[in-house]
DNA sequence: GCATTTGGGTGACTGAAATCACACCTAATT
DNA sequence: AATTAGGTGTGATTTCAGTCACCCAAATGC
């Protein structure tokens, strides 16, 4: 199935496009629906897409040498993947999968090349873009580097929280929280160690779940404590 | 003291830009030389300083939350840092320091802009610079998730061999072998461990080193069978 | 409705890397 | 020539997160 219009002025960095290059776009799109844990982007592959994302949320992750899986960051809808190839036409240097039921529309690089190279500021939006994924990788590997677990797991929670767009009332939670597994993948933990941390964070009422997907930070300034380790127990 | 247009040729991304947008760049820039350690840019900092080197070696550093250094990656002469700000006008997320004492050219990031909008080839340039550091980014953070210590020193020596361009005859050598300390912060190692891998790796002759800052592979094809765990001992 | 899978919780045990405490070497520096 | 500092080499000790082995609850599938 194609885009239509309308659905491409969902996107932010479409905006400011002419209806005729909207049209061009939407004749070379495609969209798809992807299931949970399904494959959105191979890694190594020299498909060079795009993939914007519009329902549903996806993550980024690869294998380490041996095998074992590595989180990386995820993206929410309005959000989109795959820009490397836009620039350096090179292969996608990691997986991307739905961690949730996705719908996604799907470029080739080159056609998204054509127009960025016509409109500065489309290219400047997806060179701002990139900076902002290597600022996310920039912190999340000063997390792996703290030498305590419980401040690992915080400051992970922590930076959750801030991407955390849905900031109803003044209760700070978080709405899609990742699988304590999913948690250990990026902060190269075991599922065990980050399940008695959170542990730990409950006994002390500091968060308490709310069904399956959402965690209620109820002393926020604690779990800052406890991340920046200016916590004394 | 300020940049020449003889000096910016030298640099693969002015290639192509006019004499007079050359002069231009000239004039906002600024020469200045580094010693050993000194901080080239500072993390945080909102100068919005783009960084050509010239001459030397840096690298950039980030620090957690609780002060332990992180080594990210190394910039080599003709390369440049800091262009993260040209494109979201943001702060410098890391530090970046001079391991060699360093010659550098600086501009605004505001300069690089306004040449960079006005040629849609050094944007793509600078774009393609950003999409190789997320590259080297994921790859070195699927170092970390490796879980034998040997295997992820055998893979950093792998991976700076790769970053290696004077392949002088046939002997792979790796000419600015970082110190074990800094080895060490790259990979979230003791300084400790990564000598006694170093030690396993010279015991089996599979590299030596030559003088201070030389490392000579004698056995690439077991190093990286090493690297990939598949060696058996 | 039942069966299966997925995610979370917990104790016992263990091993590998951090830490500590040195000793040593070499290249600058005085 | 002597001194210092930065980098390396190596043992002894300790600690703490991984692994394994379970159990349980909730969600998902049939």
């Amino acid at each position: 199935m194609q885009a239509t219009n309308k659905l491409l002025e969902k996107f932010e960095l479409f905006r400011g496009l002419k209806s005729s290059e909207l049209d061009y776009l939407c004749s070379r799109s495609r969209v798809e629906r992807f299931a949970r844990r399904a494959v959105v982007l191979q890694a190594g592959s020299q498909e060079n897409k795009v993939c914007m994302l519009f329902e549903g949320r996806l993550q980024g992750v690869d294998f380490t040498i041996d095998g074992k899986e590595v989180g990386l960051y995820f993206v929410e809808p309005g959000d989109h993947c795959g820009e490397l190839c836009v620039f350096d036409l090179g292969a996608q240097p990691e997986h991307v999968i739905a961690v949730n039921p996705a719908v996604v529309i799907l470029f080739d690089a080159i056609t998204v090349r054509e127009i960025a190279v016509k409109n500065p500021d489309i290219m400047l939006e997806l060179g701002t873009r990139l900076a902002s994924r290597i600022r996310q990788m920039t912190s999340q590997r000063a997390l792996l580097s703290i030498p305590s677990v419980t401040q690992r797991v915080c400051n992970q929670i922590w930076m959750l929280l801030q991407t955390e767009q849905t900031h109803k009332r003044d209760i700070a939670e978080i709405n899609n929280l990742p699988t304590h597994m999913e948690i250990a993948i990026m902060l190269n933990l075991s599922r065990e160690t980050v399940t008695r941390v959170f542990q730990q964070l409950q006994k002390r009422q500091i968060v308490s779940r709310d069904g399956t997907s959402r965690l209620i930070i109820h002393k926020s300034k604690m779990l800052k404590n406890m991340a920046e380790g200016s916590d004394k127990t």
